[in-house]
DNA sequence: ATGCAAATGCAAATCGTTTGCAACAAAAAA
DNA sequence: TTTTTTGTTGCAAACGATTTGCATTTGCAT
């Protein structure tokens, strides 16, 4: 058995088991986005992805995006006016609190609030698929 | 005193106290995003004021959207993959739940949530002014 | 190794949105 | 009210992000 020098999930064979393909373009774009911390574009993918193989096009990093983002490897975040943002699932999931005078992010979790999201969406009538929470504060100041 | 028909807040004068022209195409557009319940995109809101007025442009539509987002009238929501969906503001908070099969929007509200990301921010050290929650979901087929 | 379905690269198409510009209309000035 | 000023419009073309058609190549089961 191959054992892959990241610590962490073998996607490849996850993939595999789910009836997909691994092709060269597939194995890099993966490793790419599953070794980055921040939350690239698909464009910023592909230029990553150029310098391992310059063969390698857009439409390739957007099929793959996709591919990825059905099979839950990755998550999809849509800011207004910008291109999509993706960012490498199975990790722990977490909402964000921006701190509105210095832009700071903050992120934060919270079992209860992933329960009643939950609770109800069943109420509507619906299975979550994923949410997104964004608050937006200020900073206390200590009275 | 022209009292408009609608027992609303009157966004013209408004729109005129900040020295915003009131102009015929404004006028319908903001007749309909103030009396809609649901959340149309640009094109959706061409459709319905070409309507009232076959003259007026898509370009016109995007233009006065963005204008009122700025002056704080509507409200942009930027939901994944599709068009931004605009919606007349000042009404109660809610929160959104979309579906990704259909792109439905369907808003519904939790009071405990609301009291949850309070109680977070708070331990956080933070007041939240507001926020943002999308549930993504698909609609569940009973077994 | 071989065959075939699936994936690729490329260019062109599509979608949502913005922009340049000449004609036009709203508010201000006369 | 007419004129002037200045912002707004409609149109078409441009744009950025993403998708798609198609001929070629590739993974991988046999």
């Amino acid at each position: 058995m191959t054992e892959h020098t990241t610590g962490r999930v073998d996607h490849e064979a996850d993939l595999r088991k789910a009836g997909i393909r691994i092709t060269r373009p597939r194995r890099i774009i993966l490793r790419i986005v599953s070794e980055t911390d921040d939350h690239p574009d698909a464009y910023e993918i592909f230029r990553r992805a150029v310098k391992v193989d310059k063969n390698i096009s857009l439409s390739t990093v957007y099929r793959t995006m996709k591919l990825l983002e059905e099979h839950g490897t990755i998550q999809r975040h849509a800011f207004a006016g910008g291109p999509s943002r993706f960012e490498h699932a199975g990790e722990e999931h977490h909402d964000h609190l921006i701190d509105v005078e210095t832009g700071d992010v903050i992120e934060f979790r919270s079992d209860k609030i992933e329960k009643l999201q939950d609770e109800i969406a069943r109420e509507l009538g619906y299975d979550i698929l994923h949410h997104k929470l964004e608050l937006y504060g200020r900073k206390r100041r200590s009275a």
